[in-house]
DNA sequence: ATCGATGCAAAGGTTTTGCATCAAT
DNA sequence: ATTGATGCAAAACCTTTGCATCGAT
């Protein structure tokens, strides 16, 4: 076992999950990913290293990641869900529509400005994102 | 046919589109609804109205007037869409994850400083969306 | 040995589509 | 009359689930 599946493994355990060839496996291939790939794309991904892996687990698995908070869900407009590793910092997404390109943009201020709203309403933030579609400027 | 018919009737044919009894229909659903209905929703209440209206036709009538530009999709998390007659200003919605309850916030400032950060990246904005999923302060 | 996790296949819920008919232009 | 829009039913698509088996503890 190598030392990133060590720490992988905690990680699982910590959340009460146990350590099984296809959750570190999941969870390998989102750390790794530079995309944010959908379930199809993280299923074709483990076949490729474990040709026995199922589908049910992929989705089995993303979930109980997700809960145990070491995953992030990402619901854009119309499309399967995606996933990425959960982020150290709030961040949103920019798509561009033409190219479908994700690119992760944060600002801390806008996060502060937000908190901010949502507790003159009353609320805490649970958990929010940001999803822009744009394009390329011409002029750029 | 009432003056607001007229209306819906105008923004039709000027988005290209036929004027039918259906498209009538959901826009003015739409327009009288306080909250945020999802395509069954609106098949729902279209029903009342009108027994003939199909579930294809809600859905197809939907994605038209999206094209259009007079409604908007919400992409909630793991939930089917839901829709909003086009708003005047861009804004924001807000899930009490308790109640389910949808709280539209606006801010001309948060606005500003995505647009400008979206810029800075030789981007224009096609649309945006923030969904905040958030929880009743106990000490509110 | 226990009990959670898996694989398979089947079902579930949401949305789209083919095609004949209808209705807005 | 033309052609886009509709209704129906079937399909597609994404995701979840039941159940027997497997494997981590």
């Amino acid at each position: 076992m190598t030392a990133e599946t060590t720490d992988f493994a905690e990680a699982l355990r910590a959340a009460g999950l146990r350590v099984t060839q296809q959750r570190l496996r999941v969870l390998s291939i989102l750390m790794q990913a530079q995309d944010h790939p959908n379930a199809d794309e993280v299923f074709t991904r483990a076949r490729e290293i474990d040709g026995s892996v199922s589908f049910a687990t992929v989705y089995r698995t993303l979930s109980a990641l997700e809960e145990a908070g070491l995953i992030q869900r990402l619901s854009f407009e119309n499309e399967p869900a995606r996933f990425e590793v959960m982020p150290s910092a709030d961040h949103d997404h920019l798509v561009d529509i033409d190219t479908g390109e994700v690119i992760e943009i944060t600002s801390d201020e806008i996060n502060r400005l937000r908190a901010e709203l949502v507790a003159r309403l009353g609320y805490e933030i649970v958990s929010q994102h940001t999803l822009i579609r744009a394009r390329r400027k011409p002029d750029a």
